[in-house]
DNA sequence: AATGAATGAGGCTTCATTCAT
DNA sequence: AATGAATGAAGCCTCATTCAT
């Protein structure tokens, strides 16, 4: 019995299911220790079996960014779209990506540690490692800078350099908090998310 | 003839340079794959060089991390003393870290690395790490934390929660350049510090 | 229905195919290299199914032999057949296991490899692995050193140690030229043929 | 201290050492299972040991071939060299390489089985593997095909193709015992020898 | 102060084989 | 007749660390 891009129903359930592991691992003890005999034994089978449903570790590492990737898109693009403005869709912006955050704390401590660690075996970087490119739609309307692009565009917001402004609101918005969170787990991540949300307000909008 | 710490002059040059290539080793190969034996190599010596001088991999990232904090303080505090204005040290905060960025590349990545993946034996993060207490001194005049709290006080600056926005600004002076430095050693590091004053200036002043 | 063996044709079609498989796998990528995987892969069915139809490796690579040599008797034994002389069937001997070399490269090279490389668990070399006792019969009529003993009681040859002569043939006719091909695949067979016809009628004929 | 190539006297004890087990183990189980863990075992070492002597596998490979060849360089090239006339050297090289493969059995037939078993990764075979350059001088002066040549520019050999004729002696000489012996220990190599002599004298001998 | 040698633990991967369907 | 899933054993290799010199 098969469901889609020819996987067995009992394969597709291991996969998410050892992928759902790894990342919990990974977030727990970091990616450089969290070998695949660890991930096979939280999941509690022999680590071959992981290797029987992923050909290499690459492999994995590839299965955990895309399912990362394709959670927060589902979480956040829907949100986005019930907005018509700007400030609107940057508000949503930071707001449903503090509460995606707070709700998948593994999973972005997980992807954050592997896009720090992962290295190719020629040394290159994570982003070698080729997304889903059916990701690559949705990712893009995740992408601030097209907020931003609007904004300007409608008048809602002031003059500013776009990319540059959207590497800060990123790295305010994401990078930051996700040290903060792994270095003290009690940080507050709600409140801020809106202190975020009138800083930015200040900082973007006309006048 | 002995230095501070009861080390010779000899044994403290060969400490500085072991960190020195420990640094440039894990910037370009990535921690993980930085071992011990690579980084001797480096320097030109055996690999148990690094471990007659480093008692254990753990000591030696520890050295890293103080040496890359030292140099930041060094380089970034005096140039905060010389502004008076809370809005005068958040802009020299903003461009003296881009400016150090952009000159030691190498050593942030290094750092942000360690940050990211190194675990002690136990599987506890890298702030386990006992930081050298003097630093400590020089460390808290680096944060960002006590300028808004100054600027606030003396009425340069709007309402707003101090804590939340330094992790706010850091994350935007820090955390998302290195991000975009190490995937992108194109980026124009001056520019994105012009605007990030800008933005901030916008975000903070009163009025 | 059946066929002999107590096995079915489509059980025998399938245990040839994958057996053709399996040399050209091995001819290809060495018999070291050569897992059950990828020759289940060539034949484009499951890994299992090999071993449906061979209980064991080992019994896959008994099965590879066995079809090996019948092919090798039954092109050159009718050769030889048609001879009346010893010089006449030793000079086919060589022609005729020339041709067969090059047109059964892979398969030599897969025999050859076996031979070298194959060992039970218990580290026996191949010649423990059971030969089909009906070709037996066959694989006598290919033996060299029938033949020369014939022509030393027909007077044809002259005198030599009848086993070390057959010896020193087999190496030059088949051991030498398989090397040969392995590492050179543009080695002229037929033309070396020729020189081998020529240099043992020398080395046998009589006066 | 330090003996030629930059090496320890107890490093090159220990590789030698290595080297030798290696040969013996692949001579008794096979190159294929022929593990880097039985050699250290054979040694009585850790494997690790084998792998800090020899950076990988290929290497400790490399070094066998080179080994061998070494060995049979200095046992039979001063040999032919005692000898004028071309069928004296002809006869020697005939007797030295008996003699060689009585008293170096396990050595020649380890080489014979990484000949067909070693691929690298790529999946070429073993020339690919570097002979050491110095090696080549003397392994000219082991090929047959130069006696023969110089035997028909003297006069004493008949008319013959040179390549094809020395590609026969090889087999005869070489590649066919070594499978005889390997099948059959007391195969009588001297007795063998002695009957090639005479086969290949009235092969060659002009008249 | 430096270093060569050795080692055990662990990492990723390949493989033949078993079993239930 | 075929196959997907699972697995343990083994393979090569990297590494931090210890020790004697």
């Amino acid at each position: 019995m098969r469901s889609n891009d020819g996987r067995t129903f009992t394969e597709t359930a291991r996969r998410t299911q050892i992928t759902q592991a790894a990342i919990d691992v990974i977030a727990e003890i970091g990616y450089a220790k969290a070998s695949i005999r660890k991930i096979a034994e939280r999941v509690g089978v022999a680590m071959s079996v992981v290797l029987y449903h992923f050909a290499s570790k690459d492999e994995l590492v590839q299965a955990i960014i895309n399912h990362a990737y394709r959670e927060a898109i589902d979480a956040i693009v829907p949100e986005l779209e019930l907005e018509r403005t700007a400030a609107g869709k940057l508000r949503t912006y930071i707001l449903a990506n503090a509460f995606f955050l707070r709700t998948h704390r593994t999973q972005y401590a997980a992807v954050m540690d592997i896009g720090m660690s992962y290295r190719t075996a020629d040394g290159d970087l994570v982003n070698s490692l080729s997304i889903d490119p059916e990701l690559m739609a949705g990712f893009t309307k995740l992408d601030v800078a097209t907020i931003l692009r609007q904004g300007q565009e409608s008048g809602e917001f002031c003059d500013f350099d776009v990319e540059r402004t959207a590497t800060a609101i990123r790295g305010a918005v994401i990078n930051g908090p996700i040290m903060e969170v792994m270095l003290n787990p009690e940080f507050d991540l709600d409140g801020y998310a809106e202190e975020l949300v009138a800083l930015f307000d200040r900082a973007t909008r006309r006048g």
